[in-house]
DNA sequence: CTGAAAGCGCTAACAT
DNA sequence: ATGTTAGCGCTTTCAG
């Protein structure tokens, strides 16, 4: 039972024989329990250095009923949103002393659920990122995974806070930033069909669209990731669009790259723009138009509301709505002529 | 003491009562335990079924001396290779039932025992990446880790596996073929001083000089990151290098993007070439050539040495070393006249 | 101010 | 095959 026999680690029973007190005593020293005698307390912090004794997490979590850990479930560890994202609770979750445990779902949506279930039984709480299930899953698992952060994705649920970005405002943003330099024919290159914020932008767009009636619009099918922008050159080509929204950074990263091969120049010959500002955007040639999702604050933020509700248990900002940022950089240019 | 009264979680004893049979019985039913009669087996299992239970972890943790988690510590989450390495580790561990806490020390190298060790009294056990610790910290440290996988460093204590990259190997093939296209003044755009990464560049760089006379190599000043390689144009033109090997990919990235805005020619009047083969090095433009390091496999295999820490107690291999593979692309061409 | 003892949720001898 | 019971390492009432 338990640990092998030998070279077993030292515990709080140890550091009590050694200094010659209670185990309660120990344990109210370890605590900073203040009424305890001085020099008990030195004795035993003696004790506690001489054998290097550190306090055991797990028999602690198990007294305290707490981990001080929460479960981040991100749809895949691959992309660079949700890599920045992970970062910004992690750090944040640190600076108040707890850590995360990560799940990567890899895409697959139907693990999520299990995941985000076993994570929550060894942590305190679950920030769920874009979680890919349908709203009737989620809606369903809320209840077992609570106290939970949702990033990037909304439920009527109460007592669950969700960090929201605006992506149908930035894709506008974008769009009105290409009409204002002469672009009338413009291609969007859409996401995953099943993506949450793909929705959003396209949403965006069909507002672009009210607002500007003389603008051709076309929607082409994509992808989120380099690979998907590298092979629409085609598609783009075709459209006779002078004006690209790429999905993300790396769907534009793609383009661009795709276009460079074929001699077609940008900005010159055909703009392009990504979307949420990955560290890379700035160091592409030329550097990318694109919006900017303050995604590691986001990140921040989601740790923020989890201590709300692992402390009061109430967090008072359910919904934060994040506007994208429209950085303007050389991918952009006038129209041709 | 414990969680809050009201609305307690459900546990083993409220489905043994629930099902009119001891924990034990329980137990065994949900750890799979053959000797438990099937309609006995059946009423537990409709019971929990019914009660919607999950055994906790933090008490099967306790029990059992185990908790099916590894820690895992990288110098900065920010930094795409460790992203990588971090994948690696988790989806493999994932495949085995095993989680993955993070601890990042955000490049605080006094940081780094702390949290491997706070990190260690949570898991199984403990893999440390690239620490930035010197030798006698990270040797004193090992005992109190155990078992421990070690990433880009290492270890005369025994017990340790770890997994190198041939760094030195791959900087030299880099140079070779910056040579072999007729370069005859190469500038070596070095990373951070204290990273042990680098050193084995400047080794390797060292034996190039002695097999190639010929070569006017320089090395410079530079960093880890795009701003470094960025900031850094002004010294590789003064150097009169036609050929330069950054210290990895972010910083030929950095330097493209400077290159590109002084209207330099790459790689018409200057080659470059980056180091790690992030998954970006492809679509820069021009694509970057670059040694590719393995990474999200050379995490994989830290889990596999784990995974035989765990079990036997010890691994075969303890010294695992990647060759970096030369990726020719479009950042590197002939010498200009 | 300190110690004894109960208990957190679960597993595994040990008995029956 | 099942139940009883003693822990795993720690915290915290409750007595003294």
């Amino acid at each position: 039972m338990g640990r092998k026999a030998a070279n077993r680690r030292i515990g709080i029973t140890d550091v009590a024989q050694h200094a010659g007190v209670s185990l309660a005593t120990v344990s109210r020293v370890m605590n900073g329990n203040l009424s305890v005698d001085p020099d008990i307390a030195a004795r035993v912090r003696a004790a506690a250095t001489e054998l290097n004794y550190h306090p055991d997490a797990v028999g602690r979590s198990l007294a305290l009923g707490k981990t001080d850990t929460i479960g981040v479930v991100v749809p895949d560890l691959a992309n660079p949103t949700f890599q920045a994202m992970l970062r910004g609770v992690s750090r944040a979750a640190a600076q108040d002393g707890y850590r995360v445990l990560i799940a990567d779902s890899s895409e697959v949506s139907s693990e999520e659920a299990i995941l985000a279930g076993e994570a929550r039984r060894r942590c305190d709480g679950i920030v769920l990122c874009a979680p890919r299930m349908v709203d009737a899953e989620l809606d369903a698992l809320i209840p077992s995974l609570h106290p939970m952060v949702l990033i990037n994705r909304n439920t009527e649920a109460p007592g669950t806070p969700s960090l929201l970005v605006d992506y149908g405002q930035g894709i506008q943003a974008l769009a009105v930033h290409l009409t204002g330099l002469g672009h009338s024919r413009i291609a969007f290159l859409s996401g995953p069909p099943r993506s949450a914020s793909n929705g959003l932008r396209l949403q965006g767009l069909e507002k672009f669209r009210a607002n500007h009636p003389g603008i051709e619009l076309t929607v082409l099918p994509g992808g989120s990731s380099f690979e998907a922008g590298h092979e629409s050159v085609d598609g783009i080509l075709a459209s006779g669009a002078t004006g690209v929204l790429a999905f993300n950074d790396l769907v534009a990263m793609g383009l661009l790259s795709g276009l460079h091969e074929r001699g077609v120049r940008v900005p010159q010959d055909i703009s392009v723009t990504g979307f949420d500002d990955i560290p890379f955007a700035e160091y592409t040639t030329p550097p990318l138009t694109t919006a900017a999702v303050p995604i590691t604050e986001v990140g921040e933020q989601a740790w923020h509301r989890m201590r709300d509700l692992l402390g009061d248990g109430a967090s008072e900002n359910l919904r934060t709505t994040f506007q994208p940022d429209l950085q303007q950089r050389g991918s952009s240019g006038p129209a041709p002529a």
